[in-house]
DNA sequence: TGGTCATTTGGCATAATTACCAACTGTTTA
DNA sequence: TAAACAGTTGGTAATTATGCCAAATGACCA
């Protein structure tokens, strides 16, 4: 592999890391509906706020959200509605293993 | 958020972690072509075959391969085409950062 | 059987991630 | 202006991920 393949491939695991947490991924699927401020996002996910903050600055920082300030408030939104394609093929990968963890217990 | 949901949220993220490195994207992208065995992924990723293995790991422990025994050799083929969307939709997101960010620098 | 090749596993050092608390900045309200 | 609210940042401890070497396992061949 060279060096130009391997930045490919790691620009795009950045992305992907940025989604692989069960609270950012609860958030983005929140932010596909409508945009929220962090005090929302910290009732959805129950984790302290400054917790809930970090997570939304990796999203940002990956380039997933966008944010904009209203009064006192900060409102997040997703910048790329594709991200919740990740959701379909996860759950596809998950039937799948369900369905096979089955076949192998009958055993046929 | 219930149990049941963080459950949810908790196998989705496995699914997309096993996905969330470099290498293992690397691999998961030839293995969309075609099966190959351990050898020649560690050709393509130029790690140690250890490192190699124990990735492969990953991504077998998330149903993301499997594998097939032939000889001597052990074979990986991809379960589900779907996680190939991934790169569709991260391609999509880098495009876009890169994009604002020319933006932001012509300032208008 | 002994040797070689392909792969996995164990062990270990290092790096990265995560979550909380406390402290801080900025905004709104009394 | 002081208090209250929204959010971010710094610090720290616990956990997890990563990558290499060495050793073990299993298949094949001379």
């Amino acid at each position: 592999m060279n060096a130009k393949q391997t930045a490919l491939y790691e620009s795009r695991a950045r992305i992907i890391k940025a989604l692989a947490h069960p609270a950012r991924l609860l958030m983005v699927d929140e932010l596909a509906k409508q945009p929220l401020c962090v005090c929302d996002l910290r009732d959805l996910v129950g984790s302290d706020i400054s917790t809930v903050s970090k997570h939304l600055l990796v999203l940002k920082n990956a380039g997933i959200v966008a944010t904009e300030k209203r009064g006192s408030q900060v409102f997040y939104s997703l910048r790329c509605r594709c991200v919740t394609d990740f959701f379909t093929c996860a759950e596809t990968v998950l039937k799948r293993n369900a369905k096979d963890r089955v076949r192998s217990l009958v055993k046929r």
